[in-house]
DNA sequence: TAAATAGTGTCTTTAAGACAATATCTA
DNA sequence: TAGATATTGTCTTAAAGACACTATTTA
């Protein structure tokens, strides 16, 4: 019985053919954000190909089946390309595939957001890509971009917004060490409101992922004690949103 | 210079050939949730081809570009296949990608979770499964399921249980009309806890998408009132979560 | 009337909101 | 000392938890 099995199941690999299904093009898209000058921005890429030429768009590109073992390796390899940074924090967002979002036939996009903190970063042109610039999230709506990366860069930003609402996802766009004011500044730039100081430093502190460092920032005014990531840390997640209107 | 750039299109869309690029294959599987005997269950298919010949796996399969517009399309098509339901709440969990899901080559899979109400369900059997059935949620981990579904499900699963600490997404798996008592029923077999009566009417009514119907259901014991789904109801967000342990 | 299920009243608890008060620095 | 920023104290509020109590049915 097992031995027919095997006969059969050689049988079925000597058949196989993989090319036999007309088969999607598959990309991942990244939306690489991170903190400057007190505002939110996006990593864009002005293409210097067709289609969509001269038009920006997200970090992203075809999956190389011969490079990249999972569709996380293909947004690490491109990240890595255009930031030189090796492993931020990655979350996946949402796959769209139809025959409509590229001109040339039926395409799967798979998108990722980035978190970057805003240190130690060099951008790097190259090629398929003649411009590579960090764009204002306040501006991005008036640009028109390459594919569907409006709709795509809307949803990394309402997931970026829903989940700072109650888990500690931005601590991810900190330097090394940081301060509790400029944290909730963080917070508060992603949020596009300002919170109560005494709850956020409650929750904050309630979350344990947090340890002093023991240095004291000098601001010129009162001095500011350094914070960093406990080396356990991982994303809390709240039992409560923040509400807060103020 | 508009005429200029109009060439150098046409010229681009001369020379591409969309098959110049090795691609990896595309599939769409969903885990299929009802309530069934007081107990969630996941509609599975046994397989009656290899790869994973004899074994069970979700309900899903290629992208079919000719009949597909999207990727939702490929959902609900193997949907309607096997279940004959043509809307039912659906939503996208996770595209995983990579060269050892599938011994044959490089693929890529997006998993959806569909819910139905569990009236009204004929199954179909078809090409490519010789078995579909209902599995106990509590039985899976014990079934050795085909490619990565293991842990495809998993991933579902969690998704369907976290969004009901804090959404009324469970609404979804309940028929026409039902009682507050059914439907606390329902979010109890989700989370594998009992809640507070109390807790629970008060949440559902705060949430403002339920009206009684007028109705009254004869349990035996003291009737309780019938409610359906606002038209216009959207799933809810509540501002905290359930917590109880009771 | 007892048993069972439906449904409500109400006190407690938890964590956020509001905002005032205090602390520590520089000019 | 005034001004600015950091940090804490504490009262209020919103919504969940706990649990007892009432309501309505059948046997």
């Amino acid at each position: 019985m097992r031995e027919t099995n095997n006969k059969e199941e050689k049988q079925f690999w000597k058949d196989y053919d993989p090319s036999q299904f007309k088969k999607p093009s598959m990309a991942v898209d990244t939306a690489i954000f991170t903190i400057l000058d007190s505002e939110l921005h996006v990593l864009m890429i002005q293409r210097d190909e067709h289609p969509f030429k001269d038009q920006w768009s997200l970090v992203g590109g075809y999956i190389d089946i011969e490079k990249d073992h999972s569709l996380e390796d293909t947004a690490k390899r491109k990240l890595k390309e255009k930031t030189g940074v090796d492993t931020p924090y990655l979350e996946q967002v949402e796959t769209v595939g139809n025959n409509t979002r590229d001109p040339r036939e039926w395409t799967v996009s798979t998108s990722y957001f980035a978190l970057l903190p805003s240190e130690n970063i060099r951008l790097k042109s190259g090629k398929g890509a003649s411009n590579i610039e960090w764009i204002k999230i306040s501006s991005y709506q008036s640009i028109d971009l390459a594919f569907d990366h409006q709709y795509i860069l809307t949803k990394c930003l309402e997931r970026l917004k829903a989940k700072s609402l109650y888990t500690t996802l931005p601590i991810n766009l900190m330097p090394e060490s940081f301060t509790m004011s400029e944290l909730q500044r963080i917070y508060e730039i992603i949020l596009g409101k300002t919170i109560q100081q005494k709850s956020f430093r409650r929750r904050i502190k309630n979350s344990d992922i947090l340890m002093e460092t023991g240095e004291m920032k000098a601001t010129g005014k009162r001095p500011a004690a350094f914070y960093k990531i406990k080396e356990e840390a991982q994303t809390h997640f709240f039992t409560r949103t923040i509400e807060s209107l103020s």
